[in-house]
RNA sequence: CGGGCUGUGGCGAAGCCUGGUAUCGCGCUUGCUUGGGGUGCAAGAGGUCCCGAGUUCAAAUCUCGGCAGCCCGACCA
């Protein structure tokens, strides 16, 4: 087949007043020819919507548990997502480099993540027994490059880019292509002298990610997130709403607060009944075989509210007291920072059994002097209350914080949905969803770490303050199917499907209907429409499945109407069809996505 | 790492309990047919029944041990 050379070349497209190459050549596409093995059938093996239709749709195919190959669609819509990343990247002033995944030991031991990152680092030797990683992330890398050559103020703002492989060793990969142990992330870095720069360079990252993900057609909110294992001080995370995902957000519809629920803060509820007044003494009653708060709660009469709740947390290798309003939930994410240690654990039975010579479910706070006793705020000016009296089948009434025992006051619980909003008050809503950015103050974590220095106007050696930031580019692709799939497929937004419109002669032995068909095709791309051409000597119906299944958001139908110079426009989302003259159909879908 | 489920042509499944010819649908190949929503007919190709050991005259099937995948939990920048 020969080509038309105009197809052939590169395009370049012009982004407000810079030009960036299309990565995607336009070259005559004839499904005939093309590698789109659709499925009638669900593999057995995929239970969310995204992983289901990417594997139907020819997408995707799995080669281990958490690794997948990109076949000729994904990689031409991830293509895609990646283009429009990078111009979002590009117009903030990003540079993109491209660095090694495989890295020695030694930069990941400066940082002190190479014990931190444990387990999920891949780590490997080479020939000589030298220790390797398979990089999760590149702070330790880029921070080398910046110690390496930066030297002055000067230099300075630099924000950097890659659009990279990243593995993880999950422990349990899942939901397709939403957990995986290999996948493709655009991470950049910023460098600035002074909080100021690093506040700019974080603002302009949150702007450019909110249009990245609204270019690529995804309904998303933005969440105030905890900042986890990289350290640093305010951290947003870019979340979609979908029942496959596995973090959860507390959103108010009212004022907009929303935050990752590891983060969120709330206020509780109104206690259920209210406390006995006055400097009451902790008075021991039995309760035979009440263990639990709920058994207790009946077993008085008096709500949840009023008990207190005692865990046992070992963090640091030391015991720990936490204790809760009894219907609250201890917030590990909170706990973990306050302790310091990401590694903590529940207290054994044994363990318990020394400390506090008690079996659990009579444990309380009451003469506890060997441990760090840490209180949820929500017990905070609570009088008189129900807790274990660390005696087997007894608890105590009348306990008060700060009188009976003495505890530090800090936020350890978990909001719950319909607590009301700190900044409003009105009911939050807690929603599922996945993580598709996220964006990190790191302050001087690992510039400090790494020894990163740059000399200042006044020519002293200071420490350039850093931001790091990522974006999970399959993640988009996953959670536009996981937002706009049907029955009959996906219903990609047209920005990062792998084609824009399928052009579909309804009998390709038709002599009329396939050269009508191939003359609109080449005005498509003539248009620069990223078109495909259904040539394949199928039924019309397997043609529709099969357009309807991989997403095209339009199809431009040559059918029975061309003897009257028809031809139909359907919309891939409503089934909505249109006619159109022959001669102006590659148009009209120009003019849908102007 | 704990708990559960599943491994049978490319995909989806039956057969396993009660051992004895590997079965069905889809897909694939060829021919005819049909031609606006996965046409119909016919003829074919394609399988180490996840791997290994054991029991047995005989193992997809029973026993033991592995491996892999999925789900729940733990974990998760």
């Amino acid at each position: 087949m020969r080509e038309n050379p105009a197809w052939s070349a590169p395009i370049a497209i012009f982004i407000g007043d810079k030009f960036e190459f299309n990565m995607l050549e336009f070259r005559p596409m004839r499904w005939s020819r093309l590698f789109i093995p659709t499925l009638r059938e669900i593999p057995a093996e995929a239970e969310v919507p995204s992983h289901q239709w990417l594997l139907r749709a020819g997408y995707v195919r799995q080669l281990s548990a958490g690794i997948y190959s990109y076949l000729f669609l994904a990689q031409r819509s991830l293509l895609k997502i990646q283009q429009i990343v990078r111009q979002e990247m590009n117009a903030i002033g990003g540079q993109e480099m491209y660095l090694p995944a495989l890295n020695p030991a030694e930069v990941w031991q400066e940082s002190g993540r190479w014990d931190v990152m444990g387990d999920n680092l891949f780590r490997l030797k080479d020939r000589f027994g030298r220790d390797l990683c398979l990089a999760m992330t590149h702070e330790e890398v880029m921070t080398t490059i910046a110690r390496g050559e930066l030297r002055s103020y000067k230099q300075l703002p630099q924000i950097w880019y890659q659009i990279q492989t990243k593995f993880r060793d999950e422990p349990r990969p899942k939901s397709g292509l939403l957990r995986v142990r290999q996948f493709l992330m655009k991470d950049s870095y910023t460098f600035d002298m002074d909080q100021a720069g690093l506040d700019t360079a974080y603002d302009k990252h949150y702007q450019a990610y909110c249009r990245i993900f609204e270019r690529c057609g995804l309904q998303y909110t933005v969440v105030e997130a905890h900042s986890g294992a990289m350290g640093g001080s305010q951290s947003h995370e870019f979340m979609v709403a979908s029942d496959a995902g596995e973090d959860f957000v507390a959103i108010c519809k009212s004022c907009g607060y929303s935050a990752n629920l590891e983060k969120a803060t709330a206020v509780p509820s109104e206690p259920g009944s209210r406390d006995p007044e006055g400097d009451l003494t902790p008075e021991e009653f039995h309760t035979p075989g009440r263990k639990t708060i709920a058994e207790v709660a009946q077993f008085t009469g008096l709500p949840e509210t009023s008990q207190m709740k005692s865990l046992v947390l070992v963090a640091g290798g030391k015991p720990v007291l936490a204790m809760l309003r009894g219907d609250h939930q201890l917030s590990e994410t909170k706990f973990a920072a306050r302790v310091g240690d990401a590694a903590f654990r529940q207290a054994q039975a044994d363990e318990i059994r020394e400390w506090f010579g008690a079996e659990a479910g009579s444990l309380g706070p009451v003469g506890v002097a060997n441990m760090t006793i840490l209180a949820d705020q929500a017990l905070a000016g609570r009088r008189n209350m129900i807790a274990g009296a660390n005696r087997n089948d007894y608890h105590l009434r009348h306990v008060t914080l700060g009188e009976d025992f003495q505890a530090e006051i800090c936020d350890l619980r978990q909001v719950a949905a319909g607590d009301a909003c700190g900044q409003c008050g009105a009911p939050l809503e807690v929603v599922k969803t996945v993580e598709i950015g996220h964006i990190f103050k790191l302050g001087y974590k690992y510039s400090e770490a790494m020894g990163l220095r740059v000399l200042n106007a006044e020519g002293k050696e200071v420490t350039p303050i850093m931001g790091s930031y990522g974006i999970g580019i399959e993640r988009i692709l996953c959670c536009a199917i996981e937002l706009f799939h049907d029955k009959d497929g996906m219903m990609l937004p047209g920005a990062i499907a792998p084609f824009l419109v399928v052009v579909t002669p309804a009998n390709n032995g038709d002599p009329a209907q396939k050269e009508a068909a191939e003359r609109i095709y080449s005005e498509c791309l003539a248009l620069g429409l990223d078109a495909l051409l259904d040539d394949r000597d199928e039924r019309l119906g397997v043609k529709f499945k099969d357009a309807d299944l991989i997403g095209v958001p339009f199809r431009i139908t040559v059918g029975k109407k061309l003897a009257g110079g028809m031809v139909e426009l359907t919309e891939r989302r409503t089934k909505a069809s249109t006619d159109v003259a022959v001669a102006d159909a590659a148009r009209a879908v120009a003019a849908r996505v102007a």
